[in-house]
DNA sequence: CGAGGGATTGACAGTAATCAAGGGATGTGG
DNA sequence: CCACATCCCTTGATTACTGTCAATCCCTCG
């Protein structure tokens, strides 16, 4: 149960500052869970009984217009928390599920809710989280949704690149396209334009070699 | 300095939640300044001396993209709060500019530090301002970036209306488009067609009345 | 009255959506 | 093991929309 004192992505966990003291309120099981891609965390609407620590994958958060179209609003990857908005509202905002198979913590409200009430130190976390959350929605905004789809999608790629190694996995194409806000064809007609100009090199399995340099010329013009 | 205990707003203010002793940690003036039309309240980037809460009017946050092309990412109106981020790090993250006079409450950021130290019941308003402020930025993104361009228009002129008398303040058509991402002659034709359609009837100086039974039809076709 | 800035409109080019069809990989059942 | 179905990606043809460039209009201000 306090095996989060141990956990080994604890200094990006929301529980990183908590000292061993702090460990002792936990009163309700913390369990680790694998969910496969294209399986649910919870659904909007929904009252929230859990977050989640993403410990690996790639989970999106989605909401949907009254027309039914949908589009991504966010992506969580290693250290990213799901459901914090239920510590201030208990009805969950979006849609979250599983794009690439992931490692989550399924923590309890209950236990945020006591730890933000009795440690100071959970609340400084809380924030920077928050503070994360707008910040990359406003890039979302601003880098993703604005500009040609060329240039979109190139930020994307360059955005899900390993800058390291050069390399890159990407989502289905109709993922990419809800995340951009255009069609699965345009994203697709794009990316076959990335590897015939070999800004792109496919290795397999949506996983590619990445040309950053050419790609954040693209990104830029047009 | 204190008054900011009978402030008319307090009940949607930052300091809601405080109590008569915890405006005794209020040890810098608090001023309170008019901002006409196209002044700046900050530069992304600056380091953040102070926080704004706004009184009246209407302030935008906009980011840059290296090409130069601009995005408003946000609207701050009566109650919200500019450069919260200042408080996780002190660079402020947009360039905020008033579009509509503006009275703001210029609060130190030192002040809001000392209080969010020193009492708890800052906490909740923080995290709540936050959220909020999440909420926005996805909702921008779901209604305000998706689908065409007449929606979009529709459903920012229906976020704009006052739905009690049926009318709405448009900003110009610049910041329009830079809040939707589509030209400015765009928004112009969309609001042109939406006067020739009797969706909107001009009443001067940018200020209309509004069919919103018909702009929810056009926000949800197409 | 003229200047200037924003709004509107037109003509045209370029981009992206739509509708439709084919290709390639994977997995299942015969 | 192969045939077939399925799912996703890719491509083509066409249409519709939006951006671009340019001109005009309207209002306000000096």
């Amino acid at each position: 149960m306090s095996s989060c004192e141990n956990c080994v992505i604890r200094h990006m966990a929301l529980f990183a500052d908590l000292q061993h003291d702090d460990f002792e309120l936990i009163h309700k099981p913390i369990t680790e869970v694998t969910k496969l891609t294209g399986e649910t965390l919870y659904n909007e609407g929904e009252e929230g009984e859990y977050l989640y620590t993403v410990r690996s994958g790639v989970i999106k958060l989605t909401q949907y217009l009254p027309d039914g179209s949908q589009r991504i609003v966010r992506l969580l990857r290693q250290g990213d928390v799901a459901g914090l908005e239920t510590l201030v509202n208990p009805a969950y905002e979006h849609f979250a599920t599983v794009i690439r198979e992931a490692e989550l913590c399924q923590i309890p409200r209950e236990v945020v809710e006591k730890l933000n009430k009795e440690t100071p130190r959970l609340h400084s976390q809380l924030l920077s989280r928050w503070h994360s959350a707008v910040k990359r929605a406003d890039a979302w905004l601003t880098e993703l949704s604005t500009g040609s789809s060329k240039s979109r999608v190139a930020r994307l790629v360059i955005g899900l690149s390993d800058k390291e190694d050069q390399t890159c996995h990407l989502f289905s194409r109709e993922d990419l396209g809800a995340i951009l806000g255009v069609t699965t064809e345009t994203t697709s007609r794009i990316i076959a334009e990335f590897k015939r100009d070999g800004a792109l090199k496919d290795q397999g399995k949506n996983h590619f070699w990445a040309d950053i340099d050419l790609l954040e010329i693209i990104a830029n013009q047009n």
